[in-house]
DNA sequence: TAGTGGTCTAGACCACCCC
DNA sequence: GGGTGGTCTAGACCACTAG
């Protein structure tokens, strides 16, 4: 637990503690609904701060692993919740995680300029070149939904439709190949029929409802980097975890 | 900007910081983009400590008004990203703000005992005594949503058709009259096809595809509030924001 | 009243970006 | 090299909860 020594990786120590910590709740070695140890207990025992115990109790809060309750103590969610919680934003271990097997199949690989629509919600100029990709999502070899990906890479960077379907998953290949890591996505969701496309790509019934979902991701540094339409059928279910409170 | 003296509200500094900062921004003293001031100006500025300022700043980051990049500095978000933010999580703030005027009509309202399902997902025993509030949303008089309700309040503990009808918001009239905070929902979204009743009920054609969301609502101490049933039409758009990737 | 999390401070050093 | 955000520390006091 020392990043100056070892610079290797240089992980920060909340992290490193967050991940101890972590480990911990889901080896069972913490039970549901237990109180972790009190702050001050933990920072004595890891010989860390108490302070950078809080950044590691405030990031396992924020995966919805723990909470805490002032004067209380801070406690650990129950497992479902936390199975939950870990679904969210994420295709693939949602699939998993429902012991469902998650696969894709490319139909669509080329480089396009963009038109004005999406030129518009990625912030470029028209005739920018993007990468856009279709493809089908499956579990256990199901067609679930399709998506529509347009992408809009920093100058010289890029990759085969081969590297893609090697890696499986869009997103690893963009933070593993390209060193491009999401920050931020917008969504916007809502309801469509299946037009005659979707019904013969996701073997569905002619009129069946989609979920339509597109989505606008944003590099660490707010650029747009990705449009995103999806649909999907209405054996799919989108997870989500609402945090911010307007006044519904 | 000192909660000690006139302990009157007692609103931590970083907050009181983050609304001067909020406002600043929203008033547009500040341009889109434009860089705020360093961390450790701002600081000398206000008088408070460093951290304190980062406070501040981590919880406008987390509202999507700012944004922080390593060496660089502190920028603010566009206004177009700004208000797609805001609207998250409230049919009220986002119905505003795309200039309609928001509205409902409650259906039902009764106590109910449990069933089976819903007390399995609200963590309670069956029986136990239920509200349950059925309302149709508006948009400017037309019908949006259908939302089915079932809360549990702590013992003692209620509201009337009137409250919920004076208040028009069943999230203010919790916060406002019942003192209770929603902290954490989750959500699945699909879609599915209307129903004779969701037909008549928003003014669709038969067939229609809805957006179907279902959602539990927890207490600051993870306790499970609410379930709701939201229907939405082909129109209405649920907004969302993503910031966890486990690998999509 | 004792114990917990929440806020605040002052100062240090590191990591990153850009000139 | 100079300026920025990111991490870490040690200690103080406040606010809330529970027995």
């Amino acid at each position: 637990m020392d990043p100056t020594q070892s610079n290797e990786a240089a992980v920060p120590l909340y992290k490193q503690l967050a991940d101890t910590l972590r480990q911990q709740i889901e080896s069972g070695e913490l039970n549901d609904q237990e109180p972790l140890a009190p702050e001050r207990e933990l920072a004595l025992h890891y010989k860390v701060s108490r302070d950078t115990v809080r950044k590691a109790i405030r990031l396992l809060d924020e995966e919805g692993m723990i909470y805490s309750d002032h004067g209380r103590g801070t406690f650990i969610t129950s497992a479902p919740l936390r199975d939950m919680a870990k679904a969210i934003g994420s295709f693939t271990l949602d699939t998993l995680r429902r012991g469902g097997v998650p696969g894709q199949k490319v139909l669509v690989f080329e480089k396009v300029t963009a038109g004005m629509a999406i030129a518009s919600v990625l912030n470029i100029k028209p005739d920018t070149v993007l990468h856009h990709v279709k493809r089908v999502r499956l579990i256990d070899g199901e067609p679930i939904g399709i998506q529509d990906s347009w992408l809009c890479l920093p100058k010289g960077q890029g990759f085969s439709r081969e590297q893609l379907e090697r890696k499986g998953s869009l997103y690893r290949l963009l933070v593993e190949d390209l060193q491009i890591q999401p920050s931020v996505a917008l969504e916007s969701i809502g309801s469509i029929l299946a037009c005659e496309q979707d019904v013969a790509l996701l073997n569905l019934d002619k009129g069946a409802p989609l979920l339509l979902c597109e989505r606008v991701t944003m590099s660490e540094r707010r650029v747009p980097i990705e449009y995103c339409e999806m649909r999907y059928g209405p054996s799919y279910r989108y997870k989500n975890k609402v945090t911010q409170w307007g006044g519904n």
